[in-house]
DNA sequence: AACTTAATCAACCGCTCCGCT
DNA sequence: AAGCGGAGCGGTTGATTAAGT
């Protein structure tokens, strides 16, 4: 007798939300508040899982989250929390208001990780990972990268496997590696791997905004136009909120 | 302009946790 | 104490967009 799955797979829609679907969920919860979410799609006139339900609402239509791109302060605390909780986005994201755990989680593997490797930084320990490298001479280095890159096919000598076309000989493979870079600039015997970080020069949509100025922006960030039923709700909701 | 590759992030899946009976 | 069910968590997938050739 196994478990009953959390709701009638052959009912539900998957795959994105579309408008008309967010306009319902934010509708309910604002009108009933987040509770039992297996009943949010019946309720609600959904025909969602209520996990997606769940999922929708706290990571992307909850009034007071974020939005945009982590800021320099956020990313470093994100860092510092995940040196001393590891994977656990969930208190990570508790320590970050406005931020979810599926936005930290991504924003980590697919920013952070990446910055903390070319710093030279294992993003699982935090450790240096240049603790058995950093006595190696520069050229010693280098040698021991080339050595590690993966082997390719032997080549004939022909033009299509000639070196010109090998990633191997491509100076170019060492733009992504500063480290390496920096070993073939002016001073190789200091590896230089001070890359500056990147921030795509997105602005915060959502900045520190209040809990009522979000919600208004929500709504007209969401491009619900027909949303005066939900408008006329809300103030009474946001008001019980901040009372509790 | 067309195609390919890489990057991003919303959403899903399966598991664990926790409260209730 | 054990079993059940709902909620939450973390890993992964896949669609979309951007960048490169």
């Amino acid at each position: 007798m196994g478990r009953q799955p959390c709701c009638d797979k052959l009912e539900v829609k998957k795959g994105p939300w579309t408008a008309e679907e967010d306009k319902k969920l934010i509708s309910f919860i604002l009108s009933n508040g987040p509770c039992c979410w297996r009943a949010v799609p019946k309720l609600a006139g959904l025909r969602r899982c209520g996990k997606s339900c769940r999922l929708r609402w706290t990571n992307y239509l909850r009034p007071d989250l974020k939005r945009g791109l982590l800021n320099e302060a956020e990313e470093q605390l994100v860092i510092d929390l995940h040196a001393s909780l590891g994977n656990r986005w969930s208190k990570i994201a508790a320590r970050l208001p406005g931020r979810t755990d599926n936005e930290i989680k991504n924003h980590w593997n697919t920013h952070i990780k990446k910055k903390l490797l070319n710093m030279g930084i294992d993003p699982v320990t935090h450790q240096s990972l240049r603790k058995e490298t950093e006595t190696l001479s520069a050229t010693d280095y280098l040698a021991d990268f080339v050595k590690h890159l993966p082997e390719l096919p032997e080549t004939n000598g022909s033009d299509e496997n000639s070196c010109s076309s090998d990633e191997r000989c491509d100076s170019n493979l060492f733009k992504n590696a500063p480290l390496i870079s920096s070993l073939l600039g002016d001073d190789p015997d200091i590896p230089q791997v001070d890359v500056p970080w990147e921030f795509p020069s997105g602005e915060q949509i959502f900045d520190s905004v209040s809990w009522d100025d979000n919600i208004s922006s929500l709504l007209d960030f969401q491009g619900f136009d027909c949303f005066s039923d939900v408008e006329m709700n809300l103030s009474n909701v946001l008001e019980l909120r901040h009372e509790q």
